[in-house]
DNA sequence: CACATAGATTGACATTCATCGATATAGCTG
DNA sequence: CAGCTATATCGATGAATGTCAATCTATGTG
């Protein structure tokens, strides 16, 4: 706390003092673990790879792509982009469902509108 | 690309074959640049602290944080606050204003909305 | 069963990043 | 001007991350 927190503090009550910095908000301030599991979603969506990969999965009429065509496009080795769909996996925001030899991945329903609520509740 | 992607696009027309893993879209594909500029707004959003930073600076009545009054809530050294600060603004999110010897720290207006808006855009 | 293919996992490596201590800069005050 | 305070920058360090080559697992096919 500075010095002119200080000094709002010592004032009992009254109108703002002038040449202070700013008054410290009481208001509870988002959690460490809660911004720890909030910052997991973003930390999917930091990459400019894993966009692309949600850019195309999204794109895909029928709202699946497998894994064999979501290594082209995105010049990458075959175990990276899984590691990146894993990555969106873990985070909520792609579904995984593997059909025989393939695996599908699409978005998980209305996780946009989640994401976009993440940021309204900060 | 996949063996059963070639079998598909030997296929002149007539219906989907069985057995094909997927049909590549054709769609363009997010841009190598500009995923890494959307990814740049992201990387700010995924650390815990810079969330708990931002959520102070929203709570905030006025709007607006001095640096002292973001330092001690998130039991972090002055500098690295202000490093933190630093992406905020660099990557749109953060406004500073500097009046006398401090400096005020609010959330550009609309920019809630405007990442919403990269996420749909996707 | 033997083999081929789709995808995941592992281990290594280089890069990026969060954090801190030390220092620099800029504005205020005597 | 000298000293103090708020904030920014610098340099170093340890941790996290993206990528690849190699390998493993599982499914389908002869």
């Amino acid at each position: 706390m500075c010095i002119m927190d200080v000094m709002n503090l010592l004032q009992t009550a009254g109108p703002a003092v002038d040449a202070s910095c700013c008054v410290p908000s009481d208001k509870p301030v988002l959690g460490i673990e809660e911004a720890q599991r909030k910052a997991l979603v973003f930390k999917a969506l930091a990459d400019p790879n894993r966009l692309r990969l949600l850019s195309i999965v999204k794109a895909e009429a029928s709202g699946e792509s497998c894994v064999c065509d979501l290594t082209e496009p995105l010049d990458l080795g075959q175990p990276t982009v899984s590691h990146h769909l894993k990555i969106l996996v873990e985070a909520g925001i792609l579904h995984r469902e593997k059909r025989g030899t393939w695996a599908y991945y699409s978005l998980v329903p209305g996780v946009m509108d989640d994401i976009a609520g993440i940021l309204s509740a900060l």
